[in-house]
DNA sequence: CGATGCTTTGAATCTCGTCAAGATGTGTGG
DNA sequence: CCACACATCTTGACGAGATTCAAAGCATCG
């Protein structure tokens, strides 16, 4: 409590967040005055399983990742965190999961109380946290499903997709893989081998090409997303 | 539009869920005014995939499950839904899944709106909402941990607690499975003939008993809760 | 230019899925 | 109350897909 993060400057409160969707400029300095900036490097802990969660972040730059390790140290990812994503609102607590930057990464600081604060001022804000947790969940429900019915292979298309999606910068020519195959196999309950494996089948069919292990192009588009089809 | 269900006698509105969790009286009584009461019979349909989300439904009584159907015919099952528990409150347009009573029901049938509105009113119940939306993605994310990491007698053990702990009236030397083998394999990430084989497994390690289909005994709790621990 | 860590590939094993048959339960009608 | 029919559940044999263990191939970085 002694020490906090620097101010954040409101113009980093992008509207592509949708925390901030359809915010006015006066609102965004408002809530830039409670936010603060936290600039971490790669394989960093944001929040630790079991600790309180009084503080939530919204992913500015970097990509995250939220984990969740058993006792026996098996590691389930339960999702990666891409700009505009938002973490840390939950209704319990202490938190059933860890977070993890897994590249150098901007984010936004609220303390949970304030922020909320905030919300019962701005409806539009209130809305737009609604809709964050909204989103969360619907991802979630895709993960159930794509674990619970889809083969190693189709996995690694609906990862393909999600990255093409979600990631800043990504086209079907270019997505850099911000995570190692352990990660990859720890989010969709696949060992690294088999999502090596699984890769170089879509490769062998063309779908996909991996010019270097950090590097993805999705050759087939139509295909992949297809066999990643979660409905 | 037309036809609405009965109105719900604020009695049923009991204190046990945690929509209506530490309301008082009166403010029971102006839930009850907006709320209708629908009792349904087994295998009915409450929400169909893809329609509007406009209305939400608080379980009285019986058992209702949510699933996923794809295109080719695959289905998911997302969650079970136990007295208490509630389901609809999405944020998108449409829904992403339907919701399918498993035995004959008493729901409790909101607008959304409305109830959206009487939480402006009511902090308790706006805190109330958000505590169940916790809820729901505390047991989502549980499921992704159980699908991604666990094996086929493992998540069986993880059912028969859920069952255990959720089932009004459930004890260890008695539950009543609401679901066919085919629902808990479509829960699970199964096939029916490997619930089957993993139940026979468990039955013979003497960790749980089976009297009938339809019934389970927890024999060996402790063994039981080790290889469901989903963290 | 090695050294390290990550990734890929190979072979054997195991779990789970598939196909097929048989057993058990439930419900109905005689 | 019994017998039959239907649906559900269980069990068996086999095969496919994923894991495990092991080794080899590649990047990346001093």
């Amino acid at each position: 409590m002694s020490k906090r993060p620097a101010p954040v400057p409101a113009a980093l409160l992008g509207s592509d967040c949708v925390l901030f969707h359809a915010l006015a400029a006066a609102d965004l300095e408002r809530l830039a005055a409670i936010a603060r900036l936290r600039e971490i490097g790669a394989q960093q802990y944001l929040f630790l399983q079991h600790s309180a969660g009084d503080r939530v972040y919204n992913v500015i730059s970097g990509t995250a990742m939220v984990e969740r390790t058993a006792g026996d140290g098996q590691r389930q990812i339960l999702g990666f965190l891409f700009p505009g994503d938002f973490v840390g609102l939950t209704h319990s607590d202490h938190l059933e999961y860890s977070v993890k930057s897994l590249t150098p990464a901007q984010l936004c600081e609220f303390q949970r109380r304030e922020l909320l604060q905030e919300a019962e001022r701005l409806p539009v804000l209130k809305n737009n946290i609604k809709q964050v947790g909204a989103n969360v969940l619907a991802r979630a429900l895709d993960q159930i499903y794509v674990l619970g019915k889809k083969r190693a292979h189709e996995r690694l298309c609906f990862l393909c997709l999600q990255l093409l999606e979600r990631m800043p910068g990504a086209t079907p020519q270019r997505i850099d893989l911000p995570m190692t195959r352990q990660d990859i196999g720890d989010y969709l309950g696949l060992t690294i081998e088999t999502v090596s494996r699984s890769l170089a089948k879509l490769k062998k069919a063309g779908l996909i090409a991996t010019p270097s292990p950090q590097r993805l192009q999705i050759l087939d588009l139509e295909k992949t997303a297809a066999l990643a089809s979660a409905q």
